[in-house]
DNA sequence: GTCTATAGGCTGATAGAC
DNA sequence: GTCTATCAGCCTATAGAC
């Protein structure tokens, strides 16, 4: 039992799941092997998930209901469309750091799940976008973004945010809060920002 | 055997492991079924490749060498900075979706691989990633970028294309050629591309 | 070069005692 | 709730015939 044995059985199954399917992946690691690893056998495991994949399917679902939420939140924490860009990305850069091993497993093995639970998780991922879309369009409408392609720019500014739990560390060279910072400005420039909200207008900084 | 009786064994095996690596994992898939799929049988599977992950890493290898080629190519097709990137874009792009089974695998699978296999393999990746560090830092030096960093500018550049092949679909609304110069056009904005050469004037665009 | 047979071990899942 | 024992099948890899 390498976890603390305070968490409960349930906790440390979750956890332990999380963090073998993250390095190693979900296919490559057996039912006992997570088992071992939270303390219990197997028989215990199968007592709180009826499979192998309902227990990965629950560690989707919440990773992604609690990432919508925090999206949601930070679009509704300012009225400005670069406010809201800034926030959201400041947002999701901060979940994938802090959740970087949920995040690992979420991005790597949806092929991994069979039809029906992959279109489950896929609907969620919309979800998750259909909240970029919003506030690049109604940035867009207001004047305030100069977006050439707002399908194509949504992609890439969460394809942007979601490479940085890849690379970064604590001790690294950047704050997470420089590089939140910094990828927020590109996210501006990527949306053709501009303060005055004249559209493709000089920009002032 | 459903590839063409034309190839060799030995580029079907390689052939039948790219896509089946590719929709499913590495760990997820068989040699039994490699070998079926390639319409041989173990034995033969083993008479060219000494281990399931020697197959793979060839694999790998060759993407990385080709892609490293082509992003060297595009670097060298033209002088100007703002030239370069959009060639490399393009290059990236293009690579990434001809070549998206392959792609799926080496991004996904470093983590299957053990550890002399997996620097290896980043080794392959750095190399990658260098030519674009160079370009980058050449079109800082000469004054055409005004980038406030580097290394992160980098790694968006390259998720930004990293993507594509997950949605990019020939039917689709956008051209693979529109979907590059929409992407070439966020890159240029990331590393604040003025065409004046002079860092963060106004855009004349 | 390609085959079959097989070794030795791991897989997800279940049954039933406590 | 948690355990042990077990099923049926799959895994990578090897040996040796042709």
């Amino acid at each position: 039992m390498r976890n603390s044995a305070a968490q409960t059985a349930e906790a440390r199954l979750i956890s332990a799941a999380v963090q073998m399917f993250s390095t190693r992946g979900y296919s490559a690691v057996g039912i006992r092997e997570i088992a071992r690893e939270a303390g219990v056998t197997i028989g215990a495991l199968y007592h709180y998930a009826p499979s192998k994949e309902a227990l990965f399917l629950r560690i989707l679902n919440e990773a992604y209901e609690s990432a919508i939420a925090q999206l949601e939140a930070a679009a509704r924490s300012t009225t400005s469309a670069a406010g809201r860009v800034t926030a959201m990305i400041c947002a999701q850069v901060q979940g994938e750091v802090s959740g970087r091993d949920v995040w690992n497993v979420t991005k790597a093995e949806l092929r991994a799940l069979t039809p029906e639970a992959r279109e489950q998780v896929i609907a969620l991922r919309d979800r998750y976008e259909a909240v970029w879309a919003r506030v690049l369009a109604e940035g867009q409408e207001a004047g305030d973004f100069a977006i050439d392609d707002a399908v194509i720019a949504r992609f890439s500014l969460i394809k942007m945010c979601g490479g940085v739990a890849d690379w970064y560390r604590a001790d690294g060279r950047l704050t997470l809060d420089e590089i939140c910072d910094l990828l927020a400005r590109q996210a501006l420039a990527i949306v053709g920002y501009s303060p005055v909200g004249a559209a493709r207008g000089p920009a002032t900084r």
